[in-house]
DNA sequence: CTTTATTATAGCACATATGCTATAATAAAG
DNA sequence: CTTTATTATAGCATATGTGCTATAATAAAG
């Protein structure tokens, strides 16, 4: 039996796209927020190509990096999952 | 050669402590919300006591068994990392 | 085109999140 | 106190995040 982590690989694209936006109207390049961050490189890029399902402290991590409260990283809408 | 993943203990302190706030605002049991959820009961209360450190999906989930924004799942301050 | 900067991938090792299940601890009633 | 509801812990198995390092792909200049 498979017992899947079905994660919601929309959200996840949502952010990605959401972060690569302010991390780019911050002029700041992947490198650099690797840098400010405290993650490496390779990390920054699995999450703004929603390759990896990235845990809290990482979260808090870009957001100290990219100077910005930590709601700003989540200034997008989730969809709502489809009733039954 | 320890290589410590050495996540912010501090933040999810906060952010366990504002999903509890959350939560009984609204009400629900942890049993009830691992029903809205999807997660399971432990893992909400792992949450609820920062001993784990959840993946964006997971907030993904209960930001949903809230039927809150996302967003308002990080209506905290989290604390500057000091200096060097 | 050549050089340089930036972003995307990859593979491995290790740490840890999560589901599952059971149980204990605590609180709330009665 | 006894019963019931709620929350906290625990241990195991499995999946996956992250660091590290190297390399490839792409973009931006020159």
């Amino acid at each position: 039996m498979e017992r899947k982590e079905l994660f919601d690989e929309e959200g996840l694209r949502l952010f990605a796209e959401h972060l690569k936006q302010l991390r780019k109207s911050k002029g700041v390049s992947q490198e650099e927020l690797s840098y400010r961050s405290g993650l490496v490189l390779s990390q920054i890029a699995r999450i703004e190509t929603a390759r990896t399902n990235p845990r809290l402290s990482t979260l808090f991590q870009i957001a100290r990096g990219l100077d910005i409260e930590l709601a700003e990283l989540f200034n997008f809408r989730l969809q709502p999952k489809q009733q039954s």
